[in-house]
DNA sequence: TTCCTTGCAAACAGTTTGCAGTCAT
DNA sequence: ATGACTGCAAACTGTTTGCAAGGAA
């Protein structure tokens, strides 16, 4: 997790700008620790810029990730695209339920493909993803 | 992967009717060995029924989830859900560029989370995706 | 005959795009 | 001053829903 100074480096670094909207954004981001998907990004926006638009969320949201700082949580089959601003590799629990995602320590080298499993592929990163019912959820089945 | 038998009676078996809409969807996810997505397999469908909606499709693709006779791709992160035939427990790889996914066998007992790992959640399943790139697009790179 | 299914159209959710006015640098 | 950014509205994509007509059992 990039902390709001790193980002403001990193956007001017690129020549991009640092507008009061982007800057609630990061701070957003920072304190948040979850998984957000934009419109979650926007309501926790309005609250204190009630005239922001959706449009800007979009957009600093393609820029952060395009620079790397924050990341796509590859799909837990939902309709929106949920952001990781955590940067280290790490893994996910996701809750069937209520679609909470928790971040777990990944600590599985073994995952690495052997070649001929890897069937030509030039294999990058890997995710994993663990699917359950939180302890919450839990309660009420 | 089921077999096109098992698929009717499987409808059958829940009050469900076989159409030859759903008999040829059926073919299609049998033949195919991939993970299509809705607009994949109603536009195979198209060429022999040119007719057919999509509405037909959707309606037939979740009933198939339901039965879980398929199962949604998870850990790919593209703006249409894909579906995946093959029932049996596996992995998988995918192509960054051009989005192909392929099946690997999964040999993993060892991501079983732990019990302070899982942080109280109950975990029910899974899923490991490899990311990378593809022979063919490594060409084209 | 009885539901289930089909296909159309409309609705919907999430996201992207074009653009005129505004603002950070 | 310049180019990037904002916010609005409209467009777009993938999916879902309501419903009248048709078809499998």
């Amino acid at each position: 997790m990039k902390s709001i100074e790193d980002l403001i480096l990193l956007f001017r670094l690129k020549g991009l700008k640092i507008t009061p909207q982007r800057r609630a954004i990061f701070e957003i981001l920072n304190k948040n620790g979850s998984h957000p998907n934009a419109e979650d990004i926007y309501k926790g926006l309005k609250k204190n810029m009630p005239d922001v638009s959706r449009t800007t969320v979009y957009n600093t949201l393609k820029e952060l990730n395009n620079l790397g700082a924050i990341s796509v949580v590859r799909n837990v089959e939902e309709g929106s695209i949920r952001y990781d601003p955590k940067t280290e590799k790490h893994d996910h629990i996701y809750c069937l339920q209520c679609s909470r995602i928790i971040d777990i320590e990944n600590g599985n080298q073994e995952i690495e493909l052997s070649k001929e499993k890897a069937q030509g592929f030039k294999i990058v990163d890997y995710q994993i993803t663990h699917i359950g019912y939180c302890p919450d959820c839990q309660k009420t089945r």
